[in-house]
DNA sequence: TTGACTATTCGACATTTGTAGAGTATGCTC
DNA sequence: GAGCATACTCTACAAATGTCGAATAGTCAA
């Protein structure tokens, strides 16, 4: 029942206490246990060994990798921040919207209450965003 | 540390085997654990206690309500499909993209790698709400 | 009333996640 | 070399989640 090592091509899926250690790794990328656990003191009330014990699993689970500087252990990630970002939208997508895309854009533009801003600005991004792909397009076919 | 049991305004956060649960209690309202443990015997190789268990522990935390009917129970709802997956939506927001709207959208144009036709949908999906906005705005005003 | 069925109740066990203290090793400073 | 500060290791424990089997109890037909 063990979790894939992510040797497969499946996209990595974080807990809550993973999201915060990775995105300081990901920040200070190969730093030690203690440097996590400082930067994380404002927000979490973490001893070093709950900082040290979940990173080592991380390590297990092929989320980190350690390198030993003399006594020093150093982390570094194994996994993108936009490998995790498409795992957590993509399960989220799975779980809540059978995995299809337009649904989801339509619960969120009509349920969730975008503001018009909101809705302005991603007017502009759709808007930048087909007119690349024309472009390209255009590009490929010349 | 028990989670608090909905009677907050907080959206609620279902593990995986609640949202299969779930999504059949919504799909057949008011239904025994048999008739849920047998419709998802398609997908979910699970035993009819398996079900049960988790369906009560649901009930417990406030997911799901239960009625007597002689010697059956009838499981019913008490968070909407809707709340379910706003639930799902803002807690991917949250972990993987700090809550902001925007980057998220940036992000899934970018690197979710929409297609030419999936951009035209959100497209037409957003000119729909922007002028269902701008005429609810006139409305308002007149 | 006795089966045959169904549904329910209970307790149980493994794994994952959150959390951390106690002990140990290492290296620096005086 | 003794003392201190660091960092690491190991072990542990609680809660949540995934999974069930065994024991019970209620219902209805023969």
């Amino acid at each position: 029942m063990a979790r894939p090592k992510l040797t497969d091509n499946s996209k990595p899926e974080l807990t809550e206490a993973e999201w915060a250690i990775m995105k300081v790794v990901w920040e200070n990328e190969a730093c030690a246990a203690g440097t996590v656990q400082e930067i994380l003191e404002k927000s979490k009330d973490w001893a070093y060994s709950t900082v040290k014990t979940t990173m080592d699993r991380m390590a297990e689970k092929g989320l980190l990798e350690i390198t030993r500087v003399r006594n020093l252990q150093l982390f570094k990630a194994k996994i993108s921040e936009a490998d995790a970002r498409k795992g957590e939208f993509r399960k989220m997508l799975k779980r809540a919207f059978d995995g299809a895309l337009t649904p989801m854009m339509q619960f969120l533009i009509e349920q969730e209450g975008l503001s018009q801003d909101e809705i302005e600005q991603l007017r502009e991004l759709v808007d930048k965003t087909q007119q690349r792909k024309k472009h390209n397009r255009k590009e490929r076919i010349k």
